[in-house]
This record gives structure tokens, sequence and C-alpha cells, in this order.
DNA sequence: CTGAAAGCGCTTACAG
DNA sequence: CTGAAAGCGCTTACAG
């Protein structure tokens, strides 16, 4: 493998102009960076990246934390971002926590990520006091998606969980549905994000409004899976019978497993009980699940351009508040599909 | 930030010895090490990656190519390898394909993967000549999953996929199909991985077996995702009136699009038409979707380990042929659910 | 605009 | 079992 001083002495010019030439920097003359780039390309010349980072200072690498990667919001957030750093020449350093609490223990405090990337990017990451303080001693700019623990001075992008909430209670409530049951994430779910938190938020707030009180017994919590929602619906179905005429799922997975549920005991969807989640999941549209979308290849792409813009002027102001400046929040969406529908006259 | 060389002062050893000492190299005395590690602890010291990659030309990261993450099996495959990798203390770097072919020309020619990762993960990725090449002058270690070029060295993960598309098929020729459609990938995708072409081989094996002739108006082609699903079942029913009594589609989420599309058309799965996937898909239990299981997680976790053996012992005959070795072959299991029946009689 | 030289922070023969 | 020294392959002041 070609290393610089090879290309250095076929081009005639020290190293440190190869360095300068390849890399674009401004002071070299138009017909030496020429001679450069011809003997790099000659030579099949790339520069070795732990060479460049231990020189530079810069590892042009960002570590992406996700819960589950294999969940539809994490797997299309980091896909997103993937796409715009690699754009710009950014590697993606992925780590799954997999439900394993011990998992983002070692990963914020021992040896995995010190020295390793540039930025962090905290996908739905809830962070507990000990993890808090692993990643401020790190030092890191960094950006977090969706809801999870604020780290001062970074960007969070997301959605405003609790008006998404309170968008699908309140279209069951114009429905005419009056016992609307909710599901979301389970709090004792280590890995839990708070999203859900603000979701029932908004479902409590939107029952309110409305003058329909809550009943708890119609607010039950399991994971955010298919098959968490699946035991959430059957919890519902073996507290109340009549069942509730409608169903407010904290994200599309588990509205999914709700319908399988309710259509296993041989209810129908819509006609005897509605189904509202949010996401707008791949599937939604095939299932016919009527949903609050939420936009996650935006949110991906967003984050992965405001870790760029902190690396391109990592003290600029104008750019960064102290505070990590405003969330930016991106707007949902009410998508009808065939899952939502009046209730039956009774 | 801690270097080695306070490590050493501290501990009152050579940075010799504090890097043997916390690598856990053997010759170093117990009594030493204990000495480093306190030292170590004591100043939160962390080694540089850069600085030992440069110096021990070793990057302990695998680069992990996938088409589209956002697909049930590239995200399943990727969660699974990069929980392995973690465990042995390795970096995945992620790309994401995306769909698009230049991406792909750039990231195995160009600068990306030289010099950054120790071994490559190519799941499900077709190798052009171009590329081939280009993989081949990187001389790296690697693996591939599911179908793709196979690599001379490179050990293969994957299942059979001929016998997959003729277990779907048979199963439902053992119902009293005989009129059955099959939708595939696209093959002007230029993403396409080949399976499609395997699954294929074993439906028209499975029809000729039974005596029942191929009708190639059955066969119809779209991606790998239930948009492709929609659009194929729907370009079904475009040609044929009454519909094919059963479909066999190659993979799950082009099932459940074809489900949608049929539903949407007033037909009923499986009544009127009979839908069997293969993958088992998260959410194939709650569609009910009957499917040819194929253990994804295992195949991630299967290609992480053939990758660290290689990296343990990178020349060691007894574990790596140098043809990569017999492909490691997982066994797929049928799975009845509730989307095939035997047709209605005519 | 360009070069000589120091330095980034480790690991690895080599000696003892 | 341990250390002194060279070296990994770049980038970055500093000088000119």
């Amino acid at each position: 493998m070609a290393r610089i001083d090879d290309v250095a002495r076929l081009a005639g010019v020290s190293t440190a102009t190869v360095s300068r030439a390849l890399r674009g920097l401004p002071t070299v003359s138009e017909l030496t960076r020429a001679r450069v780039l011809s003997a790099a390309t000659q030579l099949g010349y790339v520069a070795s990246p732990s060479a460049s980072r231990l020189a530079g200072g810069k590892t042009r690498s960002v570590a992406a934390v996700v819960p589950r990667l294999t969940r539809w919001f994490f797997a299309t957030v980091i896909e997103a971002a993937q796409d715009r750093l690699y754009e710009a020449g950014y590697d993606l350093l992925l780590y799954n926590l997999g439900g394993r609490e011990q998992e983002r223990r070692r990963l914020f405090h021992a040896a995995a990520l010190t020295h390793r990337v540039d930025a962090l990017m905290l996908i739905a990451t809830p962070l507990h006091d000990e993890d808090f303080a692993a990643v401020t001693r790190l030092a890191l700019p960094g950006v977090t998606v969706s809801s999870g623990t604020p780290v001062p001075g970074w960007p969070c992008v997301r959605i405003d969980d609790t008006a998404a909430g309170r968008t699908a209670t309140e279209y069951l409530l114009r429905l005419g549905h009056r016992r609307i049951a909710h599901i979301s994430g389970d709090p004792t779910d280590e890995l839990a994000f708070t999203a859900h938190l603000d979701r029932r938020r908004g479902y409590l707030d939107a029952l309110a409004d409305a003058g329909v009180p809550a009943d708890p017994s119609l607010d039950v919590e399991d994971e955010f899976t298919v098959a968490g929602g699946e035991r959430a619906a059957a919890e519902l179905l073996r507290r109340h019978d009549p069942p509730p005429t409608a169903i407010f799922a904290a994200c599309d997975e588990i509205a999914m497993g709700a319908m399988a549920t309710l259509r296993q005991a041989g209810l129908r969807v819509p006609q005897d009980v509605s189904v509202i989640g949010i996401d707008d999941h791949d599937l939604a549209g095939a299932v016919g699940l009527t949903t609050v979308a939420q936009p996650a290849t935006e949110q991906g792409r967003l984050a992965a351009t405001a870790i760029l813009e902190q690396e391109l002027d990592p003290r600029d102001p104008a750019i960064w508040e102290p505070d990590g400046g405003p969330p930016m929040v991106l707007p949902t969406r009410l998508i009808i599909r065939d899952s939502t529908a009046p209730p039956l006259a009774p």
C-alpha cells in the first residue's frame, strides 16, 4: 500500500504538500495540486485514517446509539443519518443497546466511546444519572433524537409527542368514541424512551378537554413491539366486556399487535373496535392502520446535519446556543385509513 | 485526557509495560499488572484507538454493508452482528447502499474502506465485475450473508433459498392449489440480491415435480418491499380473472403487500386466495401470514462469529479453507398460519 | 506557496 | 518479566 511519502517522491514535493493538496487546502498552487493528484491516483494512494486521526485529532466518525435497531423508527432514523453522514465522508458506528441495561452502562462509561468518535447521536436513549455523568464526561458534541434525556449544549430533533397523542385521541373523540383505551410503553422497561409519557399526556388532555373522565383501567402498558401490543390488547379484553370501542396505541407496532389480538378474539376492526397508532410504519398502509405519521427519515437526516454543522464550525455561537438551541420539532400528520370508524350504536 | 505515559509514570513502569499489562498479555507479573491497572483506573485512562491502530496495524472494526437497513432481514442481521461484535470489542461501521448504484461503486472503489476496517461483511450484496475487483483489491477477510456474489476465501452464511421456495410451493400444492402465482425480486433493481432467483427455482421445481405446468403470466417481478408486493398483486389481478388461487411471495414484505391489494380488491385471504411468504417477519404472526421462516438473527450472529474467528487466527487452515469453506446453511421451517387454505371448490 | 521537523499516542521487536 | 528506542503514517505550526 502506497504511503504519503511514496506520493511525495513521485510528485516531487514534500509530504506536507501532499497532505495539503489531497485535503483541498487552499494554500497549494494549482499546478502542484494537479501533480500530487495524479501521483496519488497513479499509486492508488488513500490516506490511512488511523494516522490522520492521530495526527489531526479528528476521527470523522459518529456513534449512533439506538435501543433496538429492528424497530421501525430506529432503523429508519439510522438509515437516513448514515446516508447523510456518508455523503460528508463520516463513518457511522452503530451501537444497539438491545434491551440490556448493562450494555448501556458499559458503552457510556468504559472504553467504548472514548477517543473513538467526534460526536454522539442518541436516539430515544434515556440517560440515568450515572449514564448522564458519563456522557458529560466524554465532553463530546452530539444530538438527541426523539425523547430521552436532554443533554446541555446538544440540539434535539423530535416531534411534539403530546400533540401527537392529542391528535390521535381527538380524532377518536370526533368519531364519537367515549370509551377510549390507551396502550403505551412499559415504565419498567429499562430501555423505555419517554415519548410514551408525552403521548399519554396528550391522550389525557384530549379526554379532559372533551369532558370524558379518564378510566385508569383503560390505560395499559407494555413494550413498544408487536408482541407488546398483542399482550396489552389481550389484557384490555380481559378487563372489559364489552371491550372499549377504540384503542389509541402509542406506536404503530403496538397498534398492529393489538389489531391481531382483536381479530383473534373475533372482534372486527373498525366496526367493533377502532385502532389508531403513531408513526406511519412501512406496513401501516398495508394493514389499513389509521395513524399520526411522524417523519422518521427527516429526523435522521436532520440529526446528522446538526452534527455535521457542529463539526464544521464547532464553536460558532450563531449555530449552537449554549443550551443546544431550540429543539427541532417536526410536524406530524393524521392519516385516516380503515382501522377507525364511529362506534356502533349501542 | 490521560495518556499512556501518565499511567507509566504513576505506576512506576515503562509505557511498554503499561501497554502489555492493559491488553492482558501474558508476559507481565501479577504485581506489575495490578499496579498498572490501578494507575489506569485512577487516571481514567483509555487507550486512543487511533494510536493503537496506527501502531498495531489492526482497526478492530468491521464494515457491514446492506442494501437497505429498513428491510426486516437486513436490520435483524445487522442487529445480531453488532451485538456479537460489540461483545468482542469490535466496532461495526454501517454502510447502507440505499438503492444508489453509484454509492456502491464509491464504497468499494474509493477511500471509504481502505485502511479503515479489518474485515467486511456483505449482506445480500451482489458484486458487479468492477465491484468484485475492487473488493478483491482491498485484500480483506470477510463474510457474505444471504445470496450475493461469493468471494474466494470468504465463508458464506445463508439459507437454502431453492429449498425454501420449494417448501412454500409444495405446501400450496399439497393444499390442492394448481394455479399458483409467484412474486419475486425485480431483476432490473440494481440492488436486487439473487436469493429470489433461487426461490423461484424452488417454485418451478416443485411445480414440475407435481406435474403442474408453469405459467409465465403467473410469475411477476417487483421490488422486495410492501409496495412492491402491492403493485405485483395488482398486476396479477389485472392479468387474471378469476385470480390465481394462491400466491407464493419471495419474502414476507411482498406477501403482506400482496395481501393488502387482495383485500382492497374484495378478495378474502385465504378463502379466495392463499398467500405464503418467506422470512417470518416480526409482523407475520400479527397478520396471520403463513411463511417459511429463516433465522435472521442466527445468520447475523454467525457471520460476526466467522469474522472474529478469522481475526483471532487469520491463517489457521483448520478454520478457513482457501475457498471460504463450506457455506453455512441454516435451516428453514414452515410456519402455518391463517393466510393459506385449500382452494374453494370451483 | 512550500518544506523540514516535531509530534500525535500507541505497539513491537530487540536486549537484557 | 521489563525497558529504551524505533516506528506506525499522517498533520501542523514554524520558517522562509
